[in-house]
DNA sequence: GTTCTAGAAC
DNA sequence: GTTCTAGAAC
């Protein structure tokens, strides 16, 4: 390939010209060129193992770096620069460039996305929009958020372009695990990017970068890979208007060629601003191997992805669970032997996988769509359906190739493989069934039958293999994911006789029951010791370790052995918190009205459940009918909150808001210093669980009622933050949405139970149940619904576990921990200041 | 859902 | 002996 004559100095942006022409990456600053900054700058890389997981890196950097020691010339050449900072959270940006924002605030502006919008999380459009004033304004421009694709600096290029700023870019290549351990302990971080919740989000974002190339439209990039590194781009960059404070002595040229390493990382936070020795010591050789600087943990197993050897010891307990993207690989289900069709069965696919990587976004999970064959109709149609979709393809892959052999043929690790399994779980039968049956040895076959005997058309079976399995061992697989899909075959049992209405519900419940257990599985492993998840069957708690998901209630009936049940360990129990104490504490509203609430009797007029018991080891015959509440019905103190809600005139006393769909009322045992209940007044509406679109104007307007008074609270105590939101099984019939504030305090909360039912995933806040419906129809189940409400119990802020419930009362009376990530950045808490509340 | 209480856990 | 939970009865 000819070389361009302007070497890596080359300024045109045209790809086919960078195609056409090479570009050396070595160049050489004419003498006479003002300094580095002003000219190109471009770092080299040779590919040896780098700090993101994959491959180290070498930079040589050969220039003249004379300009680098004259401090005036840098200085006035800075002007009009937009900086890209491209690096991990953690990584040091913000540090970074308040650093630089202190040490010449009249020269540069800090544009953060994080605070951009009065203090809170902004638009990329507000980024650029600000950045262009500011530049406009004569300003340098630091942007300070993660940039890692060229997609998100896309723009910022552009701007520059436009506006005929230099664009500078500043990688802080720290290694992931460096940025996982500082983004887990910071606190206050502005993007409330921080603790637990930070491992696999900064993993994932670690699987985006893209590097920084020249190509992009880079004016300079300068890569830092130690504290050093980062001084030194601090004084290029540090632009005092006050009078220099770094050390002039030497500012004689140093001219000639010099290629360049790092040197060991001194610490940002010191005030050491770079002499000019240590300018040109930061282009002097060095050896990184010989160095001590943060990559030094690093011990990589060749010819691995992203599995949990990637990292030393030091890190295995954040890397084992997190590291880069979980994966699960998945055939088609019931388009070969079931003769499902084709079409319909991949627009489900699509349409079912999109909607659970935006579901459990986060989570870094990957679904890896996998069909033998290159030319198979089924991968054809699910590569343009996904495409067409947009999906991403990070997330979201389709390959062609043997489902047992992704590691060693593909180089894809994959920890979790569903199987298109027989209703029997057995061995054989061809296909992907027998392959994997067979790839994973006798293993499979035992632990699977130690679970169930049968599966249901439409869900799921989680199966750890053990350790000795060969496809753990050969592949690095660790969990089967069995699932059944429809039988559109006439001669196999079940068949629906084309009813697709039946069969595609059926379809997407299997694939989205798949893809819930291979979250679960993901999720309950981040929780664990290393060894319970490289070792799946060692793991005790069994529950963990497999899930059996059913869509809808029928099949929920389905019963899962109860031995497999966790076992729940209690620790010691302490004094126990007097009583006295929390009663003292006047618990809202309640109120003697409610003490004279007469019963009306069950006067229900709903039809009875129907729900038959499906026992093991009996064919699943699917259901057409939609009914999946199970709200007891019959028991007269079922139906008190029903009363009221059809009859609110009789109960004027102690309702506080009465519209045409909703009667608003305190909770008689509330569980909150505020607990109120909105009702539907809709007859025979039970429970989230038979929520459908119809439903949505009803929820929208109990959303809003609850917002009324949740405001309403606010203003008198501003201190509180509540949460709206449904009962997965509520006890009490007629649906109902639960207004709480989180203090818990409150004499009626006496149990697990009650704890659970508000803390537990049992709860499902309102503008959760709207979006699901809005986007899945009706609300989704979640793994293990059983034992949601026994399970240990949990402070709703540090999720640290107490030994008893009046442990946990007095824990959570003095807990100042955040609440969860997650909560906030789903909208569900509401506070006054209402940064994260809902719209 | 709550109340009550036996007996497990401490 | 006291505290706490869990299950039966309502
Ligand atoms: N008679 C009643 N009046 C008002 N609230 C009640 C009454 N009985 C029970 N509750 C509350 O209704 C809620 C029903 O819970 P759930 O059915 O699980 O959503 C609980 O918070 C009870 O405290
Ligand atoms: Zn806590």
């Amino acid at each position: 390939m000819p070389e361009c004559r302007y070497g890596s100095l080359c300024h045109r942006k045209n790809p086919e010209h960078w195609l056409k022409f090479s570009h050396p990456r070595t160049i050489h600053f004419q003498a006479d060129s003002s300094n580095l900054l002003h000219g190109r700058l471009h770092i080299s890389c040779t590919s040896y193992g780098d700090s993101y997981g994959h491959r180290k890196r070498m930079y040589k950097l050969n220039g003249d770096v004379s300009s680098l020691q004259s401090t005036g010339p840098m200085t006035e050449s800075l002007n009009n620069v937009l900086l890209l900072l491209v690096g991990l959270p953690g990584s040091g940006k913000s540090t970074f460039c308040n650093k630089l924002m202190q040490s010449s605030p009249q020269k540069w502006k800090r544009i953060c996305q994080d605070i951009i919008s009065n203090g809170k999380r902004g638009t990329k459009d507000q980024c650029l929009k600000e950045a262009e004033k500011a530049l406009c304004q004569g300003f340098n421009v630091m942007i300070d958020r993660c940039n890692l694709t060229i997609k998100q600096r896309q723009e910022f290029l552009q701007l520059a372009t436009r506006i005929s700023a230099q664009v500078h870019a500043l990688i802080l290549d720290i290694p992931v695990k460096i940025c996982i351990q500082r983004a887990m302990q910071r606190i206050g971080h502005e993007g409330g990017l921080e603790g637990k919740h930070a491992p696999a989000a900064v993993q994932r974002m670690a699987q985006t970068l893209e590097r920084p190339a020249e190509v992009e439209g880079f004016t300079s990039i300068f890569t830092c890979c130690t504290a050093d590194d980062i001084e030194r781009a601090f004084c290029m960059y540090h632009l005092d208007t006050q009078g220099d404070h770094r050390n002039n002595d030497n500012d004689k040229n140093v001219s000639g060629n010099v290629t360049g390493e790092r040197v060991c990382g001194t610490s940002l936070g010191s005030n050491k601003y770079c002499t000019h020795d240590d300018i040109r010591k930061a282009f002097s050789t060095h050896q990184l191997d010989t160095q001590q600087d943060y990559r030094n943990n690093d011990k990589r197993v060749p010819g691995k992805l992203n599995s949990e050897t990637e990292y030393g010891d030091n890190f295995s307990s954040i890397n084992s669970s997190d590291a880069g993207f979980r994966t699960l690989a998945f055939p088609s289900i019931s388009t070969s032997d079931f003769q499902f069709d084709h079409e319909k069965a991949a627009d489900i696919i699509v349409d079912v996988a999109s909607n659970f990587l935006q579901e459990f976004k986060g989570l870094g999970l990957r679904l890896v769509f996998v069909d033998l064959k290159e030319n198979s109709d089924m991968l054809t149609r699910v590569r343009q359906k996904s495409t067409a979709l947009g999906m991403r393809s990070e997330e979201f892959m389709v390959i062609a190739g043997d489902i047992t052999k992704l590691r060693s043929s593909s180089k894809l690790e994959c920890s979790f493989i569903a199987n298109a399994t027989n209703w029997r779980l057995r061995p054989g039968g061809g296909g992907v069934n027998a392959a994997i049956f067979n790839a994973a040895g006798e293993g499979l076959e035992i632990e699977t039958k130690k679970r169930v005997k049968t599966l249901a058309p439409g869900s799921a079976l989680t199966v750890p293999l053990p350790a000795s399995s060969p496809l753990y061992m050969n592949e690095g697989v660790t969990h089967i994911i069995h699932v059944l899909g429809p039988n559109m075959n006439p001669q196999r049992p079940n068949c629906l006789q084309g009813n697709y209405v039946e069969g595609s519900k059926l379809l997407r419940d299997a694939y989205s029951c798949m893809f819930r257990a291979f979250a679960s599985c993901v999720e309950s492993q981040s929780d664990q010791p290393v060894n319970q998840i490289t070792n799946p069957c060692k793991s005790k708690d069994k529950q963990n370790a497999f899930t059996i998901l059913m869509q809808s209630a029928k099949r929920k009936s389905w019963t899962v052995d109860n031995s497999m049940k966790a076992k729940h360990h209690r620790q010691t129990t302490g004094q126990q918190e007097a009583e006295s104490s929390m009663k003292s504490i006047s618990a809202g509203e309640s109120d003697d009205t409610f003490h004279k609430l007469e019963l009306d009797g069950a006067k229900s007029t709903a039809e009875s459940q129907g729900r038959s018991i499906i026992s093991k080891g009996e064919i699943q015959r699917p259901s057409l009918s939609t009914g999946v509440s199970k709200v007891k019905q019959g028991d007269a103190w079922t139906e008190a909150l029903r009363n009221i809600a059809l009859h609110p005139e009789h109960y004027q006393n102690m309702t506080l808001k009465v519209t045409d769909q909703a009667v608003v009322i305190n909770d008689k045992f509330p569980k909150a210093r505020k607990h109120l209940l909105v009702l539907s007044r809709m007859d025979g509406l039970d429970s989230i669980k038979d929520l459908r679109s119809s439903h949505l104007a009803l929820l929208y307007h109990m959303q809003s009622l609850g917002m009324e008074f949740v405001q309403a609270f606010l203003k008198e105590d501003i201190s509180l933050v509540f949460r709206m939101g449904y009962h997965l099984d509520p006890s009490m019939r007629q649906l109902h949405m639960h207004i709480m504030s989180q203090d818990f305090d409150s004499p009626s909360l006496k149990n697990k139970k009650h704890w659970n039912s508000f803390t537990s995933t049992f709860f499902r806040d309102s503008k959760g149940v709207i979006e699901e419906i809005e986007k899945m129809g009706r609300v989704q189940p979640v793994d293990d619904e059983s034992s949601l409400l026994t399970m240990e119990l949990r402070c709703h802020r540090c999720r640290s576990v107490q030994p008893n419930i009046p442990r946990l009362k007095k824990h959570i009376h003095t807990c100042q921990q955040p609440f969860p990530a997650g909560l906030l950045q789903k909208g569900f808490l509401i506070m006054a200041d209402n940064e994260n509340g809902k719209k």
